[in-house]
DNA sequence: TTCCTAAACTAACACTGTTAGTTATAGATG
DNA sequence: CATCTATAACTAACAGTGTTAGTTTAGGAA
């Protein structure tokens, strides 16, 4: 009866399946362990209590956004690469919406330990901008600027906010908020004196 | 033993008070009934369950919001009225953490009664970007735009992201999204050939 | 004063997450 | 090959949740 091969990955999986079938960040340890033929306090063994699971699936989730995001802007620099990324963003966003609105709730404000592993998400956003030669602090600005406008519209399309007025396209609003985003990214450029500003535009 | 006075509204501002001591949206029927003094049960005699008593909360949070939102562009217009907008927003996102979470997660993608009472929250929005002259497919665009952003930044300082790359201020931050935000707005203005283009700038 | 309705109650159910203590097997040891 | 041990499953139980059914009680209407 001991050792029916029960290990931290299958859990995590059996748990990623879950949400995903959910769109639900939430994880219920008894019907986790219900799908995995076993009972609940089983899984005890492998993890102190629920949340160090989420923490896991979190950990878990933010690798593989972080890789999808990271494959999409690969070939890519500047404005070629903001697009890019953006897309992949929403993307990821729309096909793990379980598991992006689990990113998205994870860390509370001193969560020093949810921060840590959030940090890849930061640098990547960070290392595309940083191509436009900013310093630092602009730098900073702006990669908040550019989330905040890709999780804004991910949660609106959730919440579905986006179907109660006029017939304007969600595609199209998306492209209007990366176009002003990289015009005011450019000026921003621009009026700093710094060289070959405008990237690839399309 | 029966009739203590129990209403429907004292019930909701009891569990409003919970929600903004907590920070959190979650409500505990039972905690709640703690508070006032009464056993679960009788809450049922003014709410068929849980959801309702949310959904309660839900509305109140919104017309408070719209509220605040109404009073803070009652004497502006255009990016006066815009940048009073954006600062009033966050500000009672900021003060009312719990309830603003509840806002921005109650309706799920085909709750039409969730979405007819977050209406008047688009309303305004809309009337705002209205005042430039777009066509209505151009201010549905913006407003989605704009409401992003206004999102987007409170969910990140939420999580906690912010303070880890940089010193750069928060503030500036949303000062910088605010201002790429009208110019992009004004650009699409000039480029459809509307009259007065800019609103006020300070 | 009586009656009836509305709003409180108690008791219970099914469901959580979690802990303590028990059992059984897989793999290492002799 | 037999035995021992560590590990990972188990059962039983607790405290907590939202919720329902059925019961009691008091306030306002007749």
């Amino acid at each position: 009866m001991p050792s029916k091969k029960l290990t931290k990955q299958i859990i995590i999986e059996e748990a990623v399946a879950y949400i995903s079938e959910t769109g639900s960040p939430e994880i219920a340890i008894r019907e986790i362990s219900r799908r995995l033929g076993v009972k609940a306090p089983s899984l005890y063994n492998h993890f102190r209590n629920t949340k160090e699971l989420q923490y896991a699936i979190y950990q878990y989730s933010i690798e593989k956004f972080v890789m999808e995001l990271r494959e999409s802007i690969a070939d890519k620099t500047r404005d070629e690469a903001i697009v890019a990324f953006a897309e992949a963003y929403h993307d990821f966003a729309i096909r793990n919406r379980g598991l992006y609105t689990l990113v998205m709730s994870i860390p509370s404000n001193n969560d020093e330990n949810g921060n840590r592993i959030a940090l890849p998400l930061l640098e990547l956003a960070v290392s595309v901008l940083s191509e436009y030669g900013m310093d630092r602090t602009s730098v900073a600005h702006w990669q908040r600027v550019f989330r905040a406008l890709l999780h804004g519209f991910v949660s609106q399309e959730y919440l579905g906010y986006f179907y109660h007025y006029g017939d304007a396209d969600v595609e199209d609003s998306r492209r209007i908020a990366i176009r002003c985003f990289l015009d005011g990214l450019h000026d921003e450029i621009d009026r700093s004196g710094l060289p070959a500003s405008t990237g690839v535009r399309e």
